[in-house]
DNA sequence: TACCTATATTAAAACGATTGAATGAAAGAA
DNA sequence: TTCTTTCATTCAATCGTTTTAATATAGGTA
């Protein structure tokens, strides 16, 4: 009270000790209220009341290090992203957010900007930072080495988002893509398309095979012939973007080789907007021309001219489930549940198809 | 060496007693060695060597929390989104990332989504988390109010991008918008347009009044005059995307209103994509019935048909600004060097303007 | 000799929380 | 009475570093 008094009262933080003084109890008991550790159970209402008012008054917060140094929790989960740049991450991000919002969790995010090394150090870090779960974004071609060795090294719960990775430890949750290519296929066949160009995903990207499976389902289950001089496939390539050139120069191959189509399916939004360049530069235009499905319904879908017909992946849904996941495993100390965990697609009606007339 | 040692080898960290013990000397030395603190100029060559190769072959990693209990440094930076969601971060956090890369500093990216609730709330977490500095990105519009109170309650470098935040404490990096809008309505005059319609930004976005003023500059410099009858404006809106609906909606208007126009130039590339849209629908094409021109150039923007010309904000160069701005108060302890800091825009030539004919 | 400086290393005290074991008090049981 | 149990709070150790001040040795200088 006196001018200049003991304590520095400027930049110097407020710590617990001095909750403790303030309130007249000590350290461990403010601790355990404050904590709401389980043995505030026997703590008096009206000391957990003066703790908690002491320490509102104060305006005392917790040292995050100090915290964790003794509790040896983070109280993070590691968001590894394999490129932000996609489209398709964002709202998975979203619903990761919204998932561990309220928990005591908060996510880290990182991106690896599609480079295998970025990955496998961003990797490292997080597990440096202790992240008590990792949540990885993996979109399009993406090595899961580093993943699998850095999570056997220190194992936690983990959870690949967009990406199916057959490993007992990890989980998984992808979109139903067999159902989407059977989705897609078949909007396009009830519109009255028979003669209709198929662009592929890259080889070693399981999603191609899937999706693939599905339209042929679709065709045997209808009797309808895929001719495979309307089908061509990307090229097996790291960035997301190249799915754009490769639409574009796969359909001006379309073009050319004479083989008359209708319609066009692609195999990603991406893929779609090439394309549509592609019959623009050949004085074509969708839907009149031709018609075009996409896949994923990534924002940019929405704001293209015309907008894209695509097969939506539910992606904020997708982020929180693999939160949720973590999550579980985290609060039941039990693994994570049963490895893969497929979310239904859906058709997104826009402008880019319409009936063949 | 016998059968069930007495430390148990599993699950139990290397901590620096470990690398201390084992190579011989005192944990100080070893601290001291291995965070390359002033006093390690002292240590002798062959102790040092001697103590890295031990680290080295325990694996030893840090504990960054006792780390950053003890020094008081969390090595972090908060990276503040404004909304994730809108294209335009994307590309600066690159740019932030890179600059932060081999610094001993990490980024913490959080999202607002934005909320202005969640843009406090998180940035409330980033205090707690101990950020050394902080930049937020703000695109779009935003209210910096919560970003003083907090700077001033815990004084730290922090530096705004894509804003101009008027205040001492705080840096600011935009991209020079006079210069942008300036270029940007040179470029259609000297394709031959002088029918050319506007469609302003938000009145309450600052960036709004200084590109109109580029134009106002021009127009002055050049003799043209700008009809009021073809100017519209966005209306103050929170989401980014609101520049589509607006773009569509006021470009539609501005075809009934019956004022020609030969060539439009949009607030931004989401406006301007909107006002494709909007021309499609009318029955009319870019470049051939009118041209058009954005801002920012977002990805999307090279990607949609036709591929719209742009005046380009150089985001990865901004994002790396405020990074090395935030680094430099950093590492020489003096306040942020002056206040605001503009970056050139450029132009980016695609295929929605054209010559008139 | 005594004193200083430079080099090389370390002891010990933090940093600010959490937590397992201990202590006290009150109430109920034998 | 004494022993247990339950409730309420605290003691003291601990988490794994960093850092200040101290120690020790050797060489140089006055």
């Amino acid at each position: 009270m006196g001018r200049m008094s003991a304590r520095k009262s400027k930049s110097t933080r407020i710590t617990l000790q001095d909750v403790a003084r303030k309130s007249g109890f000590s350290p461990s008991t403010v601790s355990i209220v404050l904590s709401e550790a389980p043995l505030s159970r026997y703590v008096a209402a009206q000391t957990k009341e003066r703790i908690r008012k002491t320490a509102e008054v104060l305006g005392y917060r917790p040292d995050v290090f100090a915290r964790s140094l003794r509790s040896r929790r983070s109280n993070t989960i590691g968001v590894l992203l394999f490129d932000i740049s996609d489209p398709f991450c964002v709202l998975i991000l979203r619903g990761i957010e919204k998932a561990l919002h309220g928990t005591r969790f908060m996510p880290i995010l990182m991106d690896a900007h599609h480079e295998r090394a970025q990955f496998e150090g961003y990797l490292d870090l997080l597990m440096e930072r202790r992240v008590e779960g990792l949540i990885v974004v993996a979109n399009w071609l993406f090595d899961e080495g580093g993943l699998l060795k850095a999570s056997s090294r220190e194992p936690m719960p983990s959870v690949v988002v967009g990406r199916d990775v057959s490993e007992q430890r990890i989980g998984s949750v992808i979109v139903d893509n067999e159902a989407g290519g059977y989705l897609a296929i078949k909007h396009l066949y009830d519109l009255g398309h028979r003669q209709i160009a198929l662009i592929r995903g890259p080889e070693k990207l399981i999603d191609s095979t899937r999706r693939w499976n599905g339209i042929e389902r679709f065709a045997r289950e209808n009797g309808w012939k895929i001719d495979p001089r309307r089908v061509r496939q990307l090229r097996d390539a790291i960035e997301p973007i190249s799915g754009f050139e490769g639409g574009m120069q796969l359909t001006a191959d379309l073009l050319q080789s004479r083989q008359k189509f209708t319609a066009l399916m692609a195999f990603d939004d991406l893929t779609a907007l090439g394309a549509l360049r592609a019959l623009a530069q050949a004085g074509l235009s969708a839907p009149r021309d031709c018609s075009i499905i996409g896949f994923d319904d990534v924002p940019l879908a929405a704001l293209s001219t015309p907008g894209i017909t695509t097969i939506r992946q539910p992606m904020e849904e997708m982020g929180a489930a693999a939160a949720r996941r973590v999550l579980d495993a985290l609060h039941e100390g039990r693994s994570l549940g049963s490895g893969l965990q497929m979310l239904p697609p859906e058709l997104v009606l826009r402008d880019s198809t319409a009936k063949l007339d």
